[in-house]
DNA sequence: CGGAATGTTGATATGCCTCAACTAAAGTGG
DNA sequence: CCACTTTAGTTGAGGCATATCAACATTCCG
């Protein structure tokens, strides 16, 4: 089997039951490999993609440009996901998605996914969920830049990737490599570099977790899901990894 | 016709295009009608739905409940949306449902629906087409309430509130019943009652728009969509009301 | 008409942004 | 391989925008 094939089943399977015809129909899709630079865009504000990407591996995000240049970052991506599904019924992009550290990514025609939409719906159904889940962590994302203290945001950004890496079994032990500079991160939860770092500090200091040379290091995870009031139901996975 | 299927159709075709075939399979589902009060919930968190709703008059929100009982609003839902699509492939709700000032919505259970999509998988590509859209406006939510000032914040929420009005056409001229408060209003734009009432003086003084009563009045389209760096792309809509 | 909810406005406090100076790390060319 | 340049991270000081609080006005609704 295809190994991006293999990617993507796993993903799917977090959270979509699929019988043996739907994974066929998966696996029969044409997987076209492409490696990334960081930092390098592969999607920009205004493009009609053919293709579907998949993550193979590091990370992927997506960003809106404002007038001014300035960046806002919306979501992080990382293997199995498949950070631009929605623009096989929304044609043009309203949002550019970049690499962030390096990564690898697998192109899938849109025309070879919607034709086995059409074959075995459950495919669509999962791919469809796939969004849907996507739409959660999005909604999620204005709750926590809007109503939640700067030391919760931070928390909360932090449980639900290391989260997510954990069910995807990206993470083991305490663990994640996650090439992201302050100034993402800052343009992820609308703040400042200099309170990036001091609320990072804070976190450093309370022996919560610690984030250095791209590497997050979750040392108590209670207490960061605590202070980040992080419940990890939106997410709609099938089961637990913590 | 029955006229649940007439609104949601007209919707539909905001975005998506139909064949006659398609149309009667819409029109076949069987439509459930409820009256609202002002802010009665009609979906709360943690709730597994078996009816998809669609919103017949009035505005409908989605919300998040934090756990200091704090409310973050998410979007806003008029004639035509389905605020709960999603409902039929991730199980259980994130965040509650509930009616702004007196709303009618139409139950269509969610057997019929997916039935539907096995049959005309057109119909099940509009329904996704729109909770694609849904996401796209969670996005912009996140950018409007992480990057920009709170005059910009206000102005885009207008906006968009104002021109998926006319998209739908619940708006002529330049006036339009939005019976929500200031309170809802910051908990939706992150910011307290107390700004919320000044940011809205501001743009009255400037004669870019008037919210007072329950309506709004657009004084100055141009100055608004500048203000609020409106660009109603990402609303993937067909043709421009404005 | 009375009471509650909503909106209005001013005064004060404070959390965060901005700016700036500096340190550390990473990448580059001699 | 080391000096040099650039980029990323760190920390302090100061000012400002916005939250908070409080008092009052208005509207809504029974």
């Amino acid at each position: 089997m295809d190994p991006s094939a293999q990617i993507l089943l796993r993903k799917l399977k977090e959270h979509s039951r699929l019988s043996a015809a739907d994974i066929a129909e998966i696996n029969a899709f044409s997987y076209q490999l492409r490696h990334l630079q960081a930092g390098e865009d592969f999607i920009r504000q205004g493009d009609v993609p053919k293709v579907a990407v998949l993550v193979v591996s590091g990370m992927v995000a997506r960003y809106h440009m404002l007038l001014n240049g300035q960046r806002q970052y919306l979501s992080f991506h990382m293997t199995g996901d498949l950070p631009d599904a929605q623009a096989m019924f929304i044609e043009e992009m309203d949002h550019a998605v970049c690499a962030i550290g390096l990564a690898t990514i697998a192109s899938i025609p849109h025309k070879e996914i919607v034709k086995a939409f059409d074959r075995k719906p459950p495919v669509g159904f999962a791919i469809w969920r796939e969004t849907l889940i996507d739409a959660a962590i999005f909604r999620e994302a204005i709750t926590n830049n809007s109503a939640r203290s700067m030391e919760a945001r931070m928390a909360h950004l932090f449980c639900e990737l290391f989260y997510r890496a954990r069910a995807s079994g990206l993470a083991r032990d305490n663990t994640f490599h996650l090439p992201i500079s302050l100034t993402q991160l800052g343009e992820t939860l609308g703040m400042s570099i200099a309170t990036v770092n001091r609320t990072l500090n804070g976190l450093r200091t309370s022996r919560t977790m610690d984030f250095r040379n791209s590497t997050l290091t979750v040392q108590n995870w209670r207490k960061l899901v605590q202070i980040g009031e992080f419940n990890p139901r939106y997410l709609h996975l099938k089961k637990a990894p913590l």
